[in-house]
DNA sequence: TTCCTTGCAAACGATTTGCATTGGA
DNA sequence: TCCAATGCAAATCGTTTGCAAGGAA
């Protein structure tokens, strides 16, 4: 029944794990494997049809999450979008655009990623924080804003 | 009356916008540069000593953010927390603990901060993208959770 | 049968707003 | 005087939870 190759990965994932993959999960997943960026519940909710009532797909979301699938993103006031996890969709930053406020996901080459890594290392080693993950967002005019 | 360098920097900044420097909206002001990171609301309420009710202390920071004087940080789920602009501050980033949510402001050494201005504008030229701020929150364990 | 999952409705916490009052310029 | 700023209470919005019903192992 698995569609894709992310909801292959995921059932396998989550198996291991023994939670199961109900149909409202595997809604969820396909509709965060189909969106550009981030999304809220509520747009998750919509994405995907109300095929799930909100209630029970926070209660997905906190399940994909605590599972490791899926990934908390705070860029908005009052609103928590989800992605899915890095280890499914790649490690990446984001740009903002202040003009018009799009978000774009970007990969950066594999030496500048390693550089930033060695620099968040060696910042957390002095201030005796243990770095777990990384967020680098870049503000300012994309391409069709200058 | 003002009482420190950044309480007469903001004076100055909201009298050329004709915006009244109010005895609570100083309150805030003085909250914020005597905290150690970004406050929520109700962290600033309690700060402040309930000085401010906490309607008016919304209204107080949605006008100081709109005159440039604070900036919203979103780290934290459902919570949205204030820090002075980086005009008063300076600029830094942010640790976010993982475990308690605490958010600390970090000063990187100067030439870290270059290698990542560095590596920020020849990403935005890779990426066809005009940078003009960047912001490098690193998630972990602080020192108390580890 | 025994858990886990779901749906509904009510509860919650953070934030916003309406409205009448206060207070500076 | 006049408009901005304030305080209180009620409303709103995103999110969480209690509880009873449905479904898979």
């Amino acid at each position: 029944m698995p569609a894709t190759a992310i909801d292959r990965d995921v059932e396998q994932h989550l198996r291991t794990k023994e939670i199961r993959y109900t149909p409202g999960r595997r809604a969820v997943v396909t509709g965060l494997a189909a969106a550009v960026g981030p999304r809220s519940a509520a747009e998750l909710h919509a994405d995907i049809n109300n095929l799930v009532p909100l209630s029970s797909l926070y209660r997905t979301l906190a399940v994909l999450e605590e599972a490791g699938v899926i990934v908390p993103h705070f860029g908005t006031k009052g609103l928590t979008r989800y992605e899915l996890a890095e280890w499914i969709t790649g490690h990446h930053h984001h740009l903002i655009c202040i003009s018009c406020g799009a978000v774009d996901d970007i990969d950066i080459p594999a030496p500048h990623e390693s550089e930033v890594r060695r620099l968040v290392d060696e910042i957390g080693e002095t201030a005796n924080f243990t770095p777990v993950n990384h967020t680098l967002d870049i503000e300012g005019k994309c391409a069709r804003c200058q």
